[in-house]
DNA sequence: CGACAATGTCAAGTAAGCTTTACAATCCGC
DNA sequence: GCGGATTGTAAAGCTTACTTGACATTGTCG
């Protein structure tokens, strides 16, 4: 599953800890999933599609096979 | 987080496991996630959306607080 | 009623998402 | 080059998302 994390954040001017607090997450968390170390939960992709003012599917793109 | 699996899985005529089939998961995720006891992982979010050929907001919709 | 499909549920196990703490590496402005 | 902010990374631990296997309950239809 690939994202569009740490392009929106820049776009944003925001650092990652920036965006942990908005998304209530850890600083950890938000470059893990920058890093594509793992998928955020749903509902965490809803709170990411809410602050970004993006559905989902414009933020995640499922890579082949999935 | 509420879903309306079970709406779009009758509506397609498809048992539990029918659509576990489908989304290559256990019977019982099925059943779980229509009982609301969790929230799918994102990569099975999308899986639902495009077996329902939905977008994962119509599917799903978070609850206030979340 | 009896059989069989569909659904609900429980227990025990593994893997994924997330936390805190802590420290190393990089980047930048002075 | 130093200091501070940002980013990367690791370990240990907790919770949630799944699995298989088994069994109870609820249809529904001969």
């Amino acid at each position: 599953m690939k994202n569009a994390i740490r392009e929106l954040r820049q776009a944003k001017g925001w650092s990652q800890a920036d965006l942990a607090l908005r998304l209530d997450v850890s600083r950890q968390t938000v470059n893990a999933l920058e890093r594509g170390r793992y998928d955020p939960s749903l509902p965490l992709a809803f709170r990411l599609a809410g602050l970004f003012a993006l559905p989902i599917e414009q933020i995640f793109q499922p890579e082949r096979g999935d």
